[in-house]
DNA sequence: TATTGTATTGAACGGGCGTTCATATAATCT
DNA sequence: AGATTATATGAACGCCCGTTCAATACAATA
């Protein structure tokens, strides 16, 4: 009993990515043993390392991934022109897509600290070109007296809180549709800066 | 080599929970091991469980104790009256509470899951009891026609989430002071549910 | 169909885990 | 001073950890 009938890379890497997502993202990174990652797959742990060189490097592998995607996404959803259009684009795109991921969402708030130093660092960059983008369309707008802002940067910091804070409380079939709480949260970020 | 000289119930006990606390923070729940708490404190592994029968119950004692402290100390920052200055009270406390417990903090939102069911439902209920206290005022303070918002639960997330969000960014002696801090984000707030 | 390369098993490695307990010493009480 | 109680040690329990690797079964190629 060696390989499996039907075994490809191209199915099984995915696969343990997708598992030790979730896995990570429920119990912990630091909770979670390789043979549960492997199990979830039906694997042996040790075909694991087909994949990954260790388990540092598939959680680094999951956030890098996240942030990247986050980004990318982004950037083809944003509309360009006027501030106040792009801000709105913004706060409904950022609750769409955390909404989609909650799982990778949660370990890239939670796991950062379970990578080493200059993985930790490369994350970091990520989340600061991400925050960076908000911070521009707001400084755009306030230089333009659209809004009216303190700080730019902190406003920033402020509503990408907000925002994400989405996901705590949403539930799938719950009081309001993912459209009615991009509403009223773009209500309440307007209003935090309108000029 | 048994008992220590000086040794003390009332000293050892607060030791082990602060160990606990600052490495649990630092690395999560199931990263630290008992024998590392014993070793912050200067004690053998084994004398921990004179304080507590498990390790998740030490865990669940600082979860509780933190929620606890919250409301206590937000019940007598409180200043009643009108919502507007109960409004501003609340986001000037938070800020200044969480920031002050910074470990504390993060274990709240991020260790619940290492909890058991029954247990993870009595935080659930503080967490709820708190928010709770927000939405009050908000709905109090939107029947009076001062605050105008679409949903009063919502926006108490909202505000929660946002103001909660300092503690991922604030570093002290860096750019603000923790009163800028305080005057930036309730000037948010105030803009985000004016009449 | 024979061969080559890929994907996987399963056992093993040294080590750390949470927890228990008999034992011993320090502090306290009578 | 002597007896008692509180506080701690340190060794041991069985178990699970991340990771490696020779052996092997399947898939792809020729």
């Amino acid at each position: 009993m060696a390989r499996k009938t039907g075994s490809h890379s191209e199915i099984t890497g995915p696969r343990i990515r997708d598992a030790a997502q979730k896995l990570f993202a429920r119990h912990g990174f630091a909770a979670v043993s390789m043979r549960q990652i492997a199990a979830e797959v039906g694997v042996q742990a040790g075909a694991l390392y087909l994949y990954t060189p260790d388990k540092e490097t598939l959680l680094l592998d999951l956030l890098k991934t996240h942030m990247d995607d986050l980004i990318a996404d982004w950037v083809s959803a944003d509309p360009g022109g006027a501030p106040a259009a792009r801000l709105e684009a913004f706060v409904r795109f950022h609750i769409r897509f955390n909404l989609e991921r909650a799982d990778a969402v949660f370990l890239s708030y939670m796991e950062l600290r379970n990578l080493g130093a200059e993985n930790f660092a490369a994350i970091e960059i990520l989340r600061r070109d991400y925050e960076t983008r908000l911070e521009s369309i707001l400084s755009e707008g306030a230089a333009a007296g659209v809004f009216a802002l303190q700080d730019a940067k902190i406003a920033a910091f402020a509503i990408i809180a907000m925002l994400t804070g989405v996901n705590t409380w949403y539930r799938e079939g719950g009081r309001l549709s993912r459209a009615a709480v991009g509403d009223l949260y773009w209500d309440m970020v307007r209003r935090s800066v309108a000029a």
